[in-house]
DNA sequence: TGTACATCAGTGAACGCGCGTTCACTGATGTAC
DNA sequence: TGTACATCAGTGAACGCGCGTTCACTGATGTAC
Protein backbone atom coordinates (compact mmCIF):
# COMPACT_ATOMS: atom_id res chain seq x y z
CA UNK A 1 0.00 0.00 0.00
CA UNK A 2 1.41 3.32 -0.97
CA UNK A 3 0.98 6.41 1.89
CA UNK A 4 -1.30 9.30 1.01
CA UNK A 5 1.28 11.46 0.10
CA UNK A 6 3.02 8.70 -2.92
CA UNK A 7 -0.31 8.28 -3.92
CA UNK A 8 -0.27 11.89 -4.33
CA UNK A 9 3.04 12.35 -5.97
CA UNK A 10 2.36 9.77 -8.48
CA UNK A 11 -0.87 11.11 -9.65
CA UNK A 12 0.97 14.48 -9.86
CA UNK A 13 3.44 12.50 -11.95
CA UNK A 14 0.85 10.82 -14.16
CA UNK A 15 -0.50 14.26 -15.31
CA UNK A 16 2.75 15.88 -15.96
CA UNK A 17 3.50 12.67 -18.18
CA UNK A 18 0.09 12.90 -19.67
CA UNK A 19 0.72 16.30 -20.93
CA UNK A 20 4.22 15.57 -22.19
CA UNK A 21 2.91 12.66 -23.80
CA UNK A 22 -0.14 14.78 -25.77
CA UNK A 23 2.84 17.24 -26.37
CA UNK A 24 5.00 14.44 -28.40
CA UNK A 25 1.85 13.38 -29.97
CA UNK A 26 2.17 16.50 -32.00
CA UNK A 27 -0.32 19.08 -30.40
CA UNK A 28 1.22 22.31 -28.98
CA UNK A 29 1.56 22.56 -25.19
CA UNK A 30 -0.66 26.17 -25.21
CA UNK A 31 -3.10 24.32 -27.02
CA UNK A 32 -4.16 21.03 -24.71
CA UNK A 33 -6.56 21.50 -22.71
CA UNK A 34 -6.66 20.80 -18.74
CA UNK A 35 -9.88 17.76 -19.02
CA UNK A 36 -7.40 15.75 -21.70
CA UNK A 37 -4.50 15.88 -19.60
CA UNK A 38 -6.70 14.88 -16.91
CA UNK A 39 -8.15 11.62 -19.00
CA UNK A 40 -4.92 11.09 -19.92
CA UNK A 41 -3.73 10.52 -16.30
CA UNK A 42 -7.06 8.79 -15.30
CA UNK A 43 -7.72 11.03 -13.49
CA UNK A 44 -11.52 13.03 -13.37
CA UNK A 45 -10.58 16.80 -14.48
CA UNK A 46 -11.29 18.42 -10.65
CA UNK A 47 -8.41 16.23 -9.74
CA UNK A 48 -6.53 17.81 -11.64
CA UNK A 49 -6.73 21.31 -9.21
CA UNK A 50 -5.19 19.16 -6.22
CA UNK A 51 -1.97 19.48 -8.09
CA UNK A 52 -1.76 22.64 -9.93
CA UNK A 53 -4.07 25.82 -10.12
CA UNK A 54 -3.96 25.44 -14.41
CA UNK A 55 -1.72 24.44 -17.42
CA UNK A 56 0.36 27.14 -17.20
CA UNK A 57 2.32 26.28 -13.45
CA UNK A 58 1.93 22.32 -14.99
CA UNK A 59 4.40 23.61 -17.69
CA UNK A 60 6.30 25.74 -14.95
CA UNK A 61 6.70 22.28 -13.55
CA UNK A 62 7.89 20.71 -16.69
CA UNK A 63 10.27 23.01 -17.03
CA UNK A 64 12.31 22.35 -13.52
CA UNK A 65 11.91 18.60 -14.69
CA UNK A 66 13.61 19.43 -18.44
CA UNK A 67 16.59 21.44 -15.99
CA UNK A 68 16.76 18.29 -14.35
CA UNK A 69 17.29 16.26 -17.08
CA UNK A 70 19.60 19.09 -19.10
CA UNK A 71 22.09 18.72 -15.12
CA UNK A 72 22.16 15.19 -16.71
CA UNK A 73 22.95 15.26 -19.81
CA UNK A 74 25.98 18.43 -18.34
CA UNK A 75 27.26 15.15 -16.67
CA UNK A 76 27.25 12.57 -19.44
CA UNK A 77 28.99 15.51 -21.64
CA UNK A 78 31.84 16.06 -19.60
CA UNK A 79 33.30 12.29 -20.27
CA UNK A 80 35.13 12.95 -22.93
CA UNK A 81 38.76 12.73 -23.93
CA UNK A 82 40.41 16.11 -23.13
CA UNK A 83 40.91 17.05 -26.90
CA UNK A 84 38.09 19.45 -28.25
CA UNK A 85 37.87 18.00 -31.37
CA UNK A 86 37.13 14.70 -28.97
CA UNK A 87 34.30 17.37 -27.23
CA UNK A 88 32.57 18.35 -29.82
CA UNK A 89 32.12 15.21 -31.03
CA UNK A 90 30.93 13.64 -27.99
CA UNK A 91 29.01 16.24 -27.05
CA UNK A 92 26.72 16.48 -29.93
CA UNK A 93 26.60 12.21 -29.62
CA UNK A 94 25.50 12.63 -26.84
CA UNK A 95 23.03 15.48 -26.73
CA UNK A 96 21.50 13.79 -30.09
CA UNK A 97 21.06 10.45 -27.85
CA UNK A 98 19.66 12.56 -24.92
CA UNK A 99 17.10 14.40 -27.15
CA UNK A 100 15.88 11.35 -28.78
CA UNK A 101 15.68 9.37 -25.70
CA UNK A 102 13.17 12.17 -24.03
CA UNK A 103 11.56 12.97 -27.34
CA UNK A 104 8.26 14.57 -25.40
CA UNK A 105 10.42 16.87 -23.23
CA UNK A 106 12.61 18.02 -26.21
CA UNK A 107 9.51 18.87 -28.36
CA UNK A 108 7.88 20.76 -25.07
CA UNK A 109 11.49 23.02 -24.93
CA UNK A 110 11.53 23.49 -28.31
CA UNK A 111 7.90 24.74 -28.55
CA UNK A 112 7.71 26.39 -25.46
CA UNK A 113 10.97 28.52 -25.28
CA UNK A 114 9.64 30.69 -28.23
CA UNK A 115 5.85 29.82 -28.07
CA UNK A 116 5.01 29.32 -24.47
CA UNK A 117 3.41 32.10 -22.28
CA UNK A 118 5.80 34.71 -21.32
CA UNK A 119 6.68 32.95 -17.98
CA UNK A 120 7.43 29.91 -19.61
CA UNK A 121 9.94 31.18 -21.99
CA UNK A 122 11.46 33.19 -19.42
CA UNK A 123 12.01 29.88 -17.02
CA UNK A 124 13.66 27.89 -20.13
CA UNK A 125 15.76 31.20 -21.01
CA UNK A 126 17.01 30.75 -17.24
CA UNK A 127 17.30 26.99 -17.89
CA UNK A 128 19.75 27.42 -21.01
CA UNK A 129 21.67 30.54 -19.35
CA UNK A 130 21.87 28.39 -16.37
CA UNK A 131 23.59 25.55 -18.79
CA UNK A 132 26.14 27.96 -20.65
CA UNK A 133 27.33 29.25 -17.19
CA UNK A 134 28.04 25.48 -16.46
CA UNK A 135 29.64 25.47 -19.80
CA UNK A 136 31.72 28.23 -19.31
CA UNK A 137 33.63 26.86 -16.02
CA UNK A 138 33.95 23.55 -17.90
CA UNK A 139 36.03 25.67 -20.68
CA UNK A 140 37.90 27.88 -18.00
CA UNK A 141 38.47 24.53 -15.58
CA UNK A 142 40.21 23.14 -19.17
CA UNK A 143 42.37 25.99 -19.87
CA UNK A 144 41.11 25.80 -23.29
CA UNK A 145 40.48 29.30 -24.41
CA UNK A 146 43.17 31.10 -22.61
CA UNK A 147 42.91 34.70 -24.01
CA UNK A 148 39.74 35.25 -23.98
CA UNK A 149 37.94 37.68 -21.55
CA UNK A 150 34.68 36.68 -19.04
CA UNK A 151 32.54 38.41 -21.11
CA UNK A 152 33.42 36.98 -24.06
CA UNK A 153 33.42 33.50 -22.56
CA UNK A 154 29.64 33.88 -21.63
CA UNK A 155 29.05 35.15 -25.11
CA UNK A 156 30.57 32.14 -26.75
CA UNK A 157 29.02 29.80 -24.53
CA UNK A 158 25.82 31.22 -25.21
CA UNK A 159 26.40 30.58 -29.08
CA UNK A 160 27.28 27.22 -28.38
CA UNK A 161 24.74 26.62 -26.67
CA UNK A 162 22.15 28.34 -28.85
CA UNK A 163 23.56 25.91 -31.52
CA UNK A 164 22.94 22.70 -30.19
CA UNK A 165 19.17 24.28 -29.07
CA UNK A 166 18.14 25.13 -32.61
CA UNK A 167 19.26 21.71 -33.60
CA UNK A 168 16.45 20.04 -31.21
CA UNK A 169 13.43 20.32 -33.55
CA UNK A 170 15.46 18.68 -36.87
CA UNK A 171 16.73 16.10 -34.81
CA UNK A 172 13.24 15.52 -33.76
CA UNK A 173 11.30 15.51 -36.93
CA UNK A 174 14.20 13.92 -38.55
CA UNK A 175 13.69 10.90 -36.01
CA UNK A 176 10.27 10.56 -37.57
CA UNK A 177 11.06 10.46 -40.92
CA UNK A 178 11.76 6.83 -41.97
CA UNK A 179 14.71 7.85 -43.85
CA UNK A 180 18.70 8.56 -42.27
CA UNK A 181 19.00 11.99 -42.83
CA UNK A 182 19.93 11.64 -39.09
CA UNK A 183 23.68 11.42 -39.20
CA UNK A 184 24.11 13.56 -42.29
CA UNK A 185 22.58 16.05 -39.88
CA UNK A 186 24.99 15.54 -36.87
CA UNK A 187 27.78 15.39 -39.21
CA UNK A 188 26.84 18.88 -40.43
CA UNK A 189 26.39 20.28 -36.97
CA UNK A 190 29.69 18.91 -35.82
CA UNK A 191 31.16 21.31 -38.62
CA UNK A 192 29.50 24.06 -36.96
CA UNK A 193 30.66 23.82 -34.04
CA UNK A 194 34.25 23.27 -34.87
CA UNK A 195 33.79 26.25 -37.48
CA UNK A 196 32.64 28.20 -33.62
CA UNK A 197 35.38 26.72 -32.53
CA UNK A 198 38.22 27.83 -34.56
CA UNK A 199 36.56 30.91 -34.38
CA UNK A 200 37.01 31.56 -30.37
CA UNK A 201 40.83 30.29 -30.81
CA UNK A 202 41.24 33.31 -32.99
CA UNK A 203 39.29 35.42 -31.24
CA UNK A 204 40.27 38.29 -29.75
CA UNK A 205 37.72 40.99 -27.84
CA UNK A 206 38.07 45.14 -28.42
CA UNK A 207 37.80 45.06 -24.46
CA UNK A 208 38.80 42.43 -23.45
CA UNK A 209 38.50 41.53 -19.41
CA UNK A 210 40.01 38.45 -17.84
CA UNK B 1 -16.85 50.90 -55.64
CA UNK B 2 -14.64 48.00 -55.03
CA UNK B 3 -15.36 45.25 -57.48
CA UNK B 4 -16.40 41.95 -56.14
CA UNK B 5 -12.98 40.30 -56.22
CA UNK B 6 -10.57 43.37 -54.88
CA UNK B 7 -13.39 43.21 -51.45
CA UNK B 8 -12.82 39.48 -51.26
CA UNK B 9 -8.96 40.00 -51.19
CA UNK B 10 -9.80 42.62 -48.75
CA UNK B 11 -11.63 40.61 -46.52
CA UNK B 12 -8.80 37.35 -46.98
CA UNK B 13 -6.17 40.16 -45.97
CA UNK B 14 -8.41 41.84 -42.75
CA UNK B 15 -8.47 37.55 -41.47
CA UNK B 16 -5.13 36.98 -41.65
CA UNK B 17 -4.17 40.85 -40.43
CA UNK B 18 -6.46 39.01 -37.66
CA UNK B 19 -5.06 36.00 -36.79
CA UNK B 20 -1.51 38.02 -36.77
CA UNK B 21 -2.71 40.48 -34.00
CA UNK B 22 -3.57 37.40 -31.79
CA UNK B 23 -0.11 36.57 -32.42
CA UNK B 24 1.31 39.66 -31.41
CA UNK B 25 -1.24 39.86 -28.46
CA UNK B 26 0.73 36.96 -26.86
CA UNK B 27 -1.64 34.10 -28.36
CA UNK B 28 0.14 31.31 -29.72
CA UNK B 29 -1.38 30.62 -33.56
CA UNK B 30 -2.12 26.68 -32.58
CA UNK B 31 -4.65 27.81 -30.28
CA UNK B 32 -6.07 30.70 -31.92
CA UNK B 33 -9.64 29.96 -32.74
CA UNK B 34 -11.10 30.45 -36.18
CA UNK B 35 -13.96 32.16 -34.67
CA UNK B 36 -11.86 34.84 -32.83
CA UNK B 37 -10.30 35.36 -36.23
CA UNK B 38 -13.19 35.97 -37.52
CA UNK B 39 -14.60 38.35 -35.01
CA UNK B 40 -11.81 40.77 -34.97
CA UNK B 41 -11.77 40.51 -39.12
CA UNK B 42 -14.90 41.91 -38.62
CA UNK B 43 -16.63 39.23 -40.55
CA UNK B 44 -19.09 36.27 -39.76
CA UNK B 45 -17.38 32.97 -38.83
CA UNK B 46 -18.95 30.95 -41.68
CA UNK B 47 -17.03 33.22 -43.67
CA UNK B 48 -13.54 32.06 -43.12
CA UNK B 49 -14.91 29.49 -45.12
CA UNK B 50 -15.05 31.40 -48.24
CA UNK B 51 -11.49 31.96 -47.88
CA UNK B 52 -9.09 29.59 -46.23
CA UNK B 53 -10.18 25.51 -45.48
CA UNK B 54 -8.89 25.55 -41.92
CA UNK B 55 -6.45 27.64 -39.94
CA UNK B 56 -3.72 25.81 -41.12
CA UNK B 57 -4.01 27.04 -44.18
CA UNK B 58 -4.47 30.65 -43.34
CA UNK B 59 -0.92 30.11 -41.50
CA UNK B 60 0.90 28.34 -44.82
CA UNK B 61 -0.43 31.54 -46.63
CA UNK B 62 1.28 34.11 -43.42
CA UNK B 63 4.54 31.48 -43.97
CA UNK B 64 4.07 33.37 -47.66
CA UNK B 65 3.70 36.80 -46.42
CA UNK B 66 6.47 36.30 -43.98
CA UNK B 67 8.80 34.89 -47.41
CA UNK B 68 8.39 38.19 -49.45
CA UNK B 69 8.82 40.12 -46.31
CA UNK B 70 11.88 38.27 -45.57
CA UNK B 71 13.18 39.04 -49.24
CA UNK B 72 12.56 42.77 -48.98
CA UNK B 73 15.02 42.64 -45.51
CA UNK B 74 17.76 40.56 -48.17
CA UNK B 75 17.18 43.32 -50.26
CA UNK B 76 17.95 45.99 -47.31
CA UNK B 77 20.73 44.14 -46.33
CA UNK B 78 22.56 43.86 -49.50
CA UNK B 79 22.98 47.92 -49.01
CA UNK B 80 26.27 48.06 -47.14
CA UNK B 81 30.04 49.26 -47.62
CA UNK B 82 31.67 46.04 -48.72
CA UNK B 83 33.83 45.26 -45.71
CA UNK B 84 32.52 42.53 -43.68
CA UNK B 85 32.40 43.99 -40.57
CA UNK B 86 30.39 46.52 -41.84
CA UNK B 87 28.37 43.47 -43.24
CA UNK B 88 27.56 41.91 -40.12
CA UNK B 89 26.83 45.77 -37.81
CA UNK B 90 24.52 46.43 -41.03
CA UNK B 91 22.73 43.25 -41.48
CA UNK B 92 21.93 43.03 -37.47
CA UNK B 93 20.55 46.59 -37.53
CA UNK B 94 18.87 45.77 -40.86
CA UNK B 95 17.30 42.81 -38.68
CA UNK B 96 16.64 44.40 -35.72
CA UNK B 97 14.60 47.34 -37.41
CA UNK B 98 12.38 44.36 -39.71
CA UNK B 99 11.49 42.73 -36.95
CA UNK B 100 10.61 45.53 -34.60
CA UNK B 101 8.51 46.81 -37.95
CA UNK B 102 6.93 43.50 -38.07
CA UNK B 103 6.65 42.32 -35.14
CA UNK B 104 3.48 40.15 -35.47
CA UNK B 105 4.94 38.27 -38.79
CA UNK B 106 8.30 37.42 -36.66
CA UNK B 107 6.13 36.45 -33.32
CA UNK B 108 4.72 34.15 -35.63
CA UNK B 109 7.39 32.75 -37.41
CA UNK B 110 9.30 32.41 -34.25
CA UNK B 111 6.73 30.38 -32.94
CA UNK B 112 5.28 28.54 -35.40
CA UNK B 113 8.36 27.33 -36.86
CA UNK B 114 9.24 24.82 -33.53
CA UNK B 115 5.39 24.70 -32.23
CA UNK B 116 3.68 24.64 -35.63
CA UNK B 117 1.86 21.47 -37.58
CA UNK B 118 4.57 19.36 -39.33
CA UNK B 119 3.37 21.31 -42.30
CA UNK B 120 3.68 24.77 -40.65
CA UNK B 121 7.27 23.56 -39.36
CA UNK B 122 8.43 22.65 -42.79
CA UNK B 123 6.76 25.93 -44.60
CA UNK B 124 9.35 28.13 -42.77
CA UNK B 125 12.13 25.66 -42.82
CA UNK B 126 11.78 26.00 -46.50
CA UNK B 127 12.05 29.71 -46.09
CA UNK B 128 15.00 30.24 -44.06
CA UNK B 129 16.61 27.66 -46.49
CA UNK B 130 16.24 29.57 -49.28
CA UNK B 131 17.43 32.74 -47.15
CA UNK B 132 20.70 30.49 -46.69
CA UNK B 133 20.96 30.09 -50.43
CA UNK B 134 20.75 33.34 -50.84
CA UNK B 135 23.42 34.35 -48.67
CA UNK B 136 25.60 32.00 -50.62
CA UNK B 137 25.20 33.27 -53.81
CA UNK B 138 25.99 36.83 -51.93
CA UNK B 139 28.78 35.45 -50.09
CA UNK B 140 30.19 34.45 -53.60
CA UNK B 141 29.52 36.99 -55.53
CA UNK B 142 31.62 39.33 -52.65
CA UNK B 143 34.63 37.02 -53.25
CA UNK B 144 35.10 36.78 -49.39
CA UNK B 145 35.93 33.21 -48.25
CA UNK B 146 37.26 32.08 -51.69
CA UNK B 147 38.95 28.49 -50.10
CA UNK B 148 35.32 27.62 -48.78
CA UNK B 149 33.81 24.69 -50.83
CA UNK B 150 30.10 25.08 -52.01
CA UNK B 151 29.05 22.44 -49.45
CA UNK B 152 30.80 24.10 -46.39
CA UNK B 153 29.48 27.68 -47.63
CA UNK B 154 26.13 26.11 -46.98
CA UNK B 155 26.77 25.06 -43.79
CA UNK B 156 28.38 28.50 -43.13
CA UNK B 157 25.22 30.18 -44.31
CA UNK B 158 23.06 28.00 -42.16
CA UNK B 159 24.83 28.83 -39.04
CA UNK B 160 24.38 32.67 -39.61
CA UNK B 161 20.62 32.74 -40.47
CA UNK B 162 19.52 29.90 -37.72
CA UNK B 163 21.80 32.62 -35.50
CA UNK B 164 19.85 35.46 -36.65
CA UNK B 165 16.59 33.32 -36.39
CA UNK B 166 17.67 32.44 -32.92
CA UNK B 167 17.50 35.93 -31.90
CA UNK B 168 14.16 36.93 -32.65
CA UNK B 169 12.14 35.68 -29.95
CA UNK B 170 14.91 37.81 -27.71
CA UNK B 171 14.43 40.77 -29.78
CA UNK B 172 10.42 41.06 -29.16
CA UNK B 173 10.56 40.21 -25.77
CA UNK B 174 12.93 42.93 -25.17
CA UNK B 175 11.09 45.46 -27.11
CA UNK B 176 8.82 44.99 -24.56
CA UNK B 177 10.33 45.41 -21.72
CA UNK B 178 10.97 48.98 -20.83
CA UNK B 179 14.32 48.71 -20.01
CA UNK B 180 17.35 49.21 -22.93
CA UNK B 181 18.85 46.14 -22.56
CA UNK B 182 17.98 45.95 -26.61
CA UNK B 183 21.54 47.75 -27.33
CA UNK B 184 23.29 45.43 -25.26
CA UNK B 185 21.47 41.98 -26.64
CA UNK B 186 22.33 43.86 -30.28
CA UNK B 187 26.46 44.36 -29.65
CA UNK B 188 26.43 40.60 -28.22
CA UNK B 189 24.54 39.05 -31.32
CA UNK B 190 27.12 41.12 -33.44
CA UNK B 191 30.26 39.29 -31.61
CA UNK B 192 28.64 36.38 -32.13
CA UNK B 193 28.48 37.01 -35.81
CA UNK B 194 32.02 38.11 -35.97
CA UNK B 195 33.31 34.94 -33.94
CA UNK B 196 31.70 32.93 -36.98
CA UNK B 197 32.94 35.20 -39.05
CA UNK B 198 36.53 34.58 -38.20
CA UNK B 199 35.91 31.00 -37.75
CA UNK B 200 34.87 30.56 -41.67
CA UNK B 201 37.76 32.48 -42.64
CA UNK B 202 40.14 29.93 -40.56
CA UNK B 203 38.03 27.06 -41.69
CA UNK B 204 39.44 24.26 -44.49
CA UNK B 205 37.26 21.87 -45.25
CA UNK B 206 38.88 18.08 -44.52
CA UNK B 207 36.59 17.16 -47.97
CA UNK B 208 36.73 20.41 -49.66
CA UNK B 209 35.09 20.72 -52.98
CA UNK B 210 34.90 24.01 -54.68
C1' DT C 1 -28.08 51.84 -72.56
C1' DG C 2 -31.47 48.82 -70.12
C1' DT C 3 -33.18 44.48 -68.62
C1' DA C 4 -33.06 39.81 -66.98
C1' DC C 5 -30.45 36.35 -65.02
C1' DA C 6 -26.19 34.20 -62.77
C1' DT C 7 -22.69 34.40 -59.47
C1' DC C 8 -20.99 34.21 -55.02
C1' DA C 9 -19.06 36.79 -50.62
C1' DG C 10 -21.06 37.34 -46.61
C1' DT C 11 -25.25 36.22 -43.29
C1' DG C 12 -27.59 34.14 -39.34
C1' DA C 13 -29.66 30.30 -37.10
C1' DA C 14 -28.71 25.95 -35.45
C1' DC C 15 -26.18 21.65 -34.00
C1' DG C 16 -23.62 18.84 -30.79
C1' DC C 17 -19.29 18.96 -28.24
C1' DG C 18 -15.49 19.76 -25.15
C1' DC C 19 -14.02 23.39 -22.37
C1' DG C 20 -12.69 25.45 -17.36
C1' DT C 21 -14.53 25.84 -13.06
C1' DT C 22 -17.95 25.34 -8.84
C1' DC C 23 -19.62 22.49 -5.44
C1' DA C 24 -20.98 19.10 -2.13
C1' DC C 25 -19.59 14.40 -1.67
C1' DT C 26 -16.99 9.94 -0.41
C1' DG C 27 -14.10 6.87 1.55
C1' DA C 28 -9.35 5.43 2.30
C1' DT C 29 -5.33 6.99 4.94
C1' DG C 30 -3.42 9.27 8.94
C1' DT C 31 -3.50 10.72 13.88
C1' DA C 32 -4.62 10.95 18.88
C1' DC C 33 -5.60 8.63 22.78
C1' DT D 1 -3.59 -2.84 19.93
C1' DG D 2 -8.29 -0.80 19.09
C1' DT D 3 -11.38 2.99 18.59
C1' DA D 4 -13.02 7.50 17.27
C1' DC D 5 -12.21 11.41 14.67
C1' DA D 6 -9.70 14.42 11.14
C1' DT D 7 -7.71 14.93 6.79
C1' DC D 8 -7.85 15.36 2.03
C1' DA D 9 -7.07 13.11 -2.89
C1' DG D 10 -10.18 11.95 -5.93
C1' DT D 11 -15.42 11.89 -7.47
C1' DG D 12 -19.43 13.17 -10.24
C1' DA D 13 -23.03 16.31 -11.39
C1' DA D 14 -23.80 20.68 -13.06
C1' DC D 15 -23.06 25.40 -15.14
C1' DG D 16 -22.59 28.57 -18.93
C1' DC D 17 -19.57 29.39 -22.87
C1' DG D 18 -17.08 29.36 -27.17
C1' DC D 19 -15.89 26.07 -30.44
C1' DG D 20 -16.01 24.17 -35.67
C1' DT D 21 -19.12 23.14 -39.02
C1' DT D 22 -23.84 22.64 -41.70
C1' DC D 23 -27.26 24.82 -44.12
C1' DA D 24 -30.47 27.63 -46.57
C1' DC D 25 -30.50 32.53 -47.30
C1' DT D 26 -29.67 37.40 -49.23
C1' DG D 27 -28.49 40.96 -51.95
C1' DA D 28 -24.81 43.44 -54.31
C1' DT D 29 -21.77 42.73 -58.28
C1' DG D 30 -20.99 40.78 -62.78
C1' DT D 31 -22.50 39.10 -67.40
C1' DA D 32 -25.29 38.33 -71.66
C1' DC D 33 -28.14 40.14 -74.84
Amino acid sequence: MLSRENKKRQTRKSLMDAALMLVGKGDNFSSISLREVAKNAGVVPTSFYRHFTDMEELGLNLVDELGMLLRKLMRASRQHDGSFDGFIRSSIDVYVDFVIKHPNHFYFMAQSRTGGTQALRNALRNELKFFANELVSDIRQSVMLPNVGSDDLDMISQLIVSTFAETTIDILDLTESTQDYLQEFVDRTEKKLRLIWLGAEAWRSADKVV
